[in-house]
DNA sequence: CATCGATGTTGAG
DNA sequence: TCAACCTCGATGG
């Protein structure tokens, strides 16, 4: 589910939660139960994100892997101190409900703005949450803890305080640091990790130079890190860019125009949990977007609804296995 | 209650 | 190109 951002925004949770601390480990699902007796008894002592993927450090040397994949989910239970740089506390990460909000993330109150004190519902809200300077009350009265184990829990990690159980993975492995390392360097630019101008050289040079068509370019985690089917198409139509053009024949101003697009767009969803592509909306054009799932892009999700822009039917096609919207009209 | 689909990736053929 | 993997909310009967 989740694409670049919500990985940031995970990885900072266990910044705040469980570096420096010594954490308990088990897989009560049963398939993670070596890797977790070797954490066991570790202290957390670094987090990174890079693209979709986390990398969470204990001593000594020892990585943990995760990647969510398509349906993996993070559950932060316990006392959750929140990242004042993040606008809310945090139930569920990585998972979404049904209007496309990340569940606990930033939710538009009647007022239509952030509320930074509302905490989503989700649905096995368990979160005792204190802000930033106040201690809000328990989520639930009578809550239990350690917090039962409420279906296929992959990994829980488990500081004094703080509980993350980890659900449904694509990947979930212990590295040394030279795998990690290897791992990483497989990856194409991360906005958030590398040097955006830097980043933005790879990108247009391993672009310019493919015959891959610039839709699959952009899927494509060695090329560039963190982009989702969300993403994809919305850049897509920002740029006005057709998705089937060749790499090597989309012009360099809009290669070059496409990063910088999702340096601003990354930065956007990792401050504000939702991905927002609709950002230079006037205000109330935004709260409409933002009142509805199907209101929030300007193509994906939206087959034979008519564009934005110009009125064409979007078109949605299968590629890759991949659904891919995008306006015939606009991005012609 | 059964089935479908999803913001993803890997590996076999 | 396609199946497999993993989970669960939405959807339909």
């Amino acid at each position: 589910m989740p694409e670049g951002h919500s990985v940031h925004r995970i990885a900072r949770q266990f910044d705040r939660n469980f570096v420096g601390r010594a954490v308990a480990a088990s897989s009560p699902q049963g398939r993670f139960v070596e890797g977790a007796a070797v954490i066991s008894g570790r202290t957390a002592t670094q987090v990174r994100a890079v693209g979709k993927q986390m990398f969470l450090e204990f001593d000594d040397d020892l990585w943990l892997r995760v990647h969510l994949g398509m349906y993996g989910a993070w559950d932060f239970a316990g006392e959750i101190v929140v990242d004042p740089t993040i606008a809310s506390a945090n139930g569920r990460m990585g998972q979404t409900n049904q209007r496309g909000t990340d569940i606990g993330e930033p939710i538009l109150d009647s007022a239509g703005e952030n509320s930074l004190t509302s905490i989503g519902a989700p649905r096995r809200a368990r979160v005792h949450v204190r802000m930033s300077e106040q201690t809000t009350g328990l989520a639930d009265e009578g809550e239990e803890w350690p917090p039962p184990i409420v279906g296929q829990v992959r990994l829980r990690l488990l500081s004094e305080t703080t509980c993350a159980d980890l659900r449904g993975p694509t990947a979930c492995e212990l590295q040394t640091p030279d795998e990690v390392a290897a791992t990483i360097a497989k990856l194409g630019p991360d906005p958030l990790v590398d040097d955006v101008a830097e980043g933005e050289e790879r990108f247009a040079s391993v672009v310019r130079r493919k015959p891959t068509s610039i839709g699959l370019l952009l899927m494509d985690q060695n090329v560039v890190s963190g982009i989702g089917n969300v993403y994809r198409a919305e850049l897509l139509f920002r740029a006005r860019q057709n998705p089937h053009t060749p790499g090597r024949d989309v012009p360099e101003e809009v290669v070059r125009g496409i990063w910088r697009d999702w340096v601003r767009l990354i930065a956007i969803g990792v401050e504000t949990g939702q991905m927002m592509t609709m950002d230079d909306l006037d205000p109330d054009a935004y709260r409409k977007a933002m009142a509805s799932r199907d209101d929030r892009h300007w193509v994906y999700h939206r087959a034979g609804l008519p564009c934005r822009v110009c009125g064409t039917a979007i078109v949605v096609e299968e590629v890759a296995t991949r659904k891919l919207y995008w306006c015939p009209s606009c991005q012609a």
